[in-house]
DNA sequence: AGGCTTCCGTCATACGTATCACCGATCGGT
DNA sequence: ACCGATCGGTGATACGTATGACGGAAGCCT
């Protein structure tokens, strides 16, 4: 572990004090230090190699430009985009992003990446519903709006409405739900959505994110005489549990029923037939979410918001048989 | 932003001098100060709610005790167990897990997470082989161990060895082969310890790791007069493509062809047939690695690791039909 | 010539912690 | 009774940075 050199070895080097090395390197010498004299000195600190030390500097200013994003597991379609997002905007205002994975049941903060060493958190569908991380500002993702932190979210009920329109203009009457059972909020505005649009003419079945469990409430559905023509899975794989139910009674899709999931995950187009499913804009998500973030760091109250996400039509929605 | 106390304000609170606090909170106090000093600096310290400062801390230990999770991305299976379990070994030890994304093409690393702050790198399938690092001690993961640091590694030739012998003895003779086209080495491993079990009877085509391309080069393999018993795919989604070629051309599976992946992901029980995979021990591959960084930050050597997987035989293969 | 700016920088300090060097008091041994 | 050791702590300092206070030199104006 050769010594990093530190600002007063650029100093040294390029002739001058360390003071004037930090406001150089700080990029606040405008009038206060000559062109030559900066030029030297960025010349020395290119030599020398050196990179500011960052705990140095944290102390001395007490923030650390760093923001912490709390994800409840690494495995997840969403959350690479979201990531993506969330850096590019970070980046461009000088932030840096650190990933937490926090598992739903592992309690509060712990690692000391937590409530120190971080000015603010991103936080995305904590499903339960912990929201303490101190004192720090919190923006949510994916989560119920009716909490005291901002709340950035993908548009589901809008997801939901297009799906409704798809399979109504496909001329479907008799829709069956599979509905996610996850947290209460997304629950609740799913289940509006699907009613306002199929009023009286819809079924539902709850089931956790999973392809067995689904299928077992997607047999449920489908076994009844009134035998809904078309299934909305609220989770793609939820519709990969529909899709064995489907086999199973010896249904075709989409001949004699339609299917839709939402997420668009890899999943979708590994099925045969292909998924009808929503895409969801995280990258966008991560984005605005950031950029949330960063002005309650200033001091300011982000409004809400709500992404839409696009309706991909492929080959397991089709008009009802007769 | 109200301001945290400080040990010195804990001192005072205790009626003692900070360096005492210091030394009795780092557990340091053994036969230098009595106990009951010990208890009445533990209970202000609880009492004012004292965090010890990050940035103080590592700058004047010079240390942080934190180490880097590199991931190419945040979404695929592996990485939350890898996390898990090298969040695990780590805390154990009084270290942090910081997780990075950061894409294969995304060029030398730049965050301020990087570089600095870090005492080691943990990286994970970094394609483009980029293992600069500074002078950072580094393991890597699922990597050429011909590479200088060490390396742990998925037993992937035990795993292929695994499926060849459950196919062989299976009956099968003729096996085709969808090769991913990741990095080199593990195309040869991979190719090599297939073509072991069953010399002169193999075929084989190359594909990237996507369902649409995996089609198609199933297709050029099913569509030949000695037209392979099996397919072994090096990957779960590549055997979703695998799947729909076959259906494609109206083959049955298991009936008329088997097929294998390797990963175990999701998609594996979500497609019909379920599909005979490999499954990785990826919470083990992450505590392993993170045991080796550690040695390598006590100037230790680790050895290279490599661990073998499970074959999972689910419904995608039987017996070939005559 | 004297005073006021402007320019170009330096000095000293503080952030909060961990640790090294001390140091007074008590106690046991001879 | 005096010495050495042990106990129980304190004081001072350094880690590397950013910044407010300061200040010499030169130029300009009156």
């Amino acid at each position: 572990m050769d010594k990093r050199p530190t600002s007063r070895d650029v100093a040294r080097a390029a002739g001058v004090s360390q003071s004037t090395v930090s406001i150089v390197l700080a990029g606040k010498a405008e009038g206060r230090v000559k062109p030559e004299t900066r030029q030297a000195v960025r010349e020395a600190a290119r030599r020398l190699g050196y990179r500011p030390n960052l705990a140095a500097r944290n102390l001395r200013l007490g923030r650390t430009r760093t923001v912490l994003l709390v994800v409840p597991t690494l495995t997840g379609p969403v959350f690479g985009p979201i990531y993506a997002g969330a850096a590019e905007v970070a980046a461009a205002r000088g932030f840096g992003v650190v990933v937490h994975p926090w598992p739903d049941d592992a309690g509060p903060a712990r690692s000391h990446v937590d409530t120190q060493a971080i000015e603010g958190v991103l936080a995305s569908s904590i499903v339960g519903g912990v929201t303490d991380f101190g004192d720090l500002p919190v923006v949510m993702m994916d989560s119920d709006p009716a909490a005291p932190a901002p709340t950035i979210n993908f548009d589901v009920a809008g997801g939901m409405r297009d799906i409704a329109g798809h399979l109504a203009g496909l001329g479907h009457r008799r829709i069956g739900h599979l509905a996610a059972a996850v947290d209460a909020w997304t629950f609740r505005v799913r289940g509006e959505a699907l009613a306002d649009a199929f009023p009286g003419s819809l079924i539902r079945e709850a089931t956790p994110i999973d392809v067995a469990a689904a299928r077992r409430a997607a047999l449920a559905l489908l076994d009844r005489p009134d035998r809904p023509s078309a299934l909305v899975c609220d989770d793609d794989l939820i519709a990969a549990g529909a899709y064995k139910a489907a086999r199973a009674l010896g249904l075709d899709i989409p001949g004699d029923l339609s299917v839709t999931g939402f997420d668009d995950v890899l999943l979708a187009t590994a099925l045969e037939p292909e998924l009808t499913t929503v895409r969801l804009p995280a990258e966008q998500l991560g984005a605005a979410a950031m950029t949330a973030l960063l002005e309650l760091l200033d001091d300011r109250r982000p409004p809400g918001l709500s992404l839409p996400g696009e309706l991909i039509a492929r080959q397991s929605t089709a008009p009802p048989a007769a």
